[in-house]
DNA sequence: CGTGATCCTGACCAATTGGTCAAACTCTCC
DNA sequence: GGAGAGTTTGACCAATTGGTCAGGATCACG
């Protein structure tokens, strides 16, 4: 664990072999759940060789969740005032849509820490997560002062996106459960269904 | 633990404060992050005499689980043929949120058992739960077909509701820290929001 | 090749955890 | 008030868990 700035090619292996295996492990069970033998199993590595690069179970977390915390907000910063306001936003779910596709196990790992009362990122959610939140939501109410979309709570609009899109990635077991034999295009059922929902409640009038 | 069918009063209060005890503990941490001894303490009682009554940490989970489904299934059973359609379903989401309101812990315990994997009721999920959704569904479809609502995959207009309603409760950290100081009317804006983004959806033409 | 830094491991540890058990206590009901 | 069922507990246990440590293996580099 030398903390000298630049890697070694065998850090850089590991290292990211041990974020990858307690991704898996820690979206999988939860903080708590998630033990050191599981995430050095899934790395190849021996427990102790965990702890000589990172010198806890926390800090393994907190270096996860801070690596993916810019990655899984990408998204919400591309939200631009740019382009035409319905198709801004019902593209930022379907960006959203795709994010619970191909990256379920960032989306769960998040879920998880807030379900159980986010201890570890509750700095971060009432900081710069809630400016970026806010500073969104004036640009939603200012196209819906400008008559360009309909009028919404724009937190409230933000937080059913959240919800509606990582529903298909923290929930999966019971997507795939009641979904059942009718195949796995689901996701391309959602975002039909999702595109309607938000088309039709944000035009105008 | 006999397994007398008449209960006694004292069976009747310390399992009762048990099943509360490990509901506000599991809802909290997870299965796994929930440990007999927390469980112990909220219910006022000794480790062996929690096992007095249950005979390990899963039956008080099973246990748990199994008394609350139908409370937490009852308002998609009350899901009607009689009614307006869009009225019915509105009113269906509007149940769900009063619920994430009234009874967080429960819909938490159920989040924290999914986004692990379901472990302990995929039966229920993929054997009457799906055949609860498919029932609806069926009805949702139905309404689409003569035209009383507009043409929408029913599958995912329940999950969608779930979704939106229950982020209240199983997120509840996240919303209370983006909606910080805006005080706690926070559910009567959303199901101003809700009602808005259904209504428009369903609403034929 | 050698040497110092980096990397890795087996053995070990204290704390926690789910669970057991025999003995003691307490309630109920005749 | 006493007998038997029902209830409670302290002491204990084996397994698991997060973490340490001294020493050995391996690499980079002059």
């Amino acid at each position: 664990m030398p903390e000298t700035a630049a890697r070694t090619r065998i850090q850089e292996r590991n290292i990211s072999a041990i974020l990858d295996a307690a991704l898996e492990v820690f979206s999988g069970a939860g903080f708590r759940g998630a033990t050191l033998d599981q995430i050095a199993r899934a790395a190849s590595l021996s427990k102790p060789n965990l702890l000589y690069y990172f010198k806890s179970k926390e800090a393994i977390h907190r270096a996860l969740l801070s690596e993916l915390l810019d990655t899984w907000l990408a998204p919400l910063h591309a939200l631009d005032s740019g382009g035409e306001p319905v198709d801004e936003i019902v593209r930022y779910a379907m960006r959203k849509l795709d994010m619970a596709r191909e990256l379920p196990r960032e989306s769960r790992l998040f879920a998880n820490e807030i379900v159980q009362g986010a201890p570890h990122i509750l700095d971060i959610i009432e900081g710069p997560l809630k400016t970026l939140v806010d500073e969104k939501a004036s640009l939603i109410r200012k196209w819906a002062a400008e008559g360009r979309i309909s009028e919404v709570d724009p937190h409230h609009l933000i937080f059913s996106i959240w919800a509606t899109t990582q529903h298909y990635a923290d929930f999966d077991a019971q997507v795939r459960g009641i979904l059942r034999p009718e195949r796995d295009r689901h996701f391309d059922d959602a975002a039909r269904f999702l595109t309607h929902l938000y088309r039709t409640a944000l035009t105008p009038d």
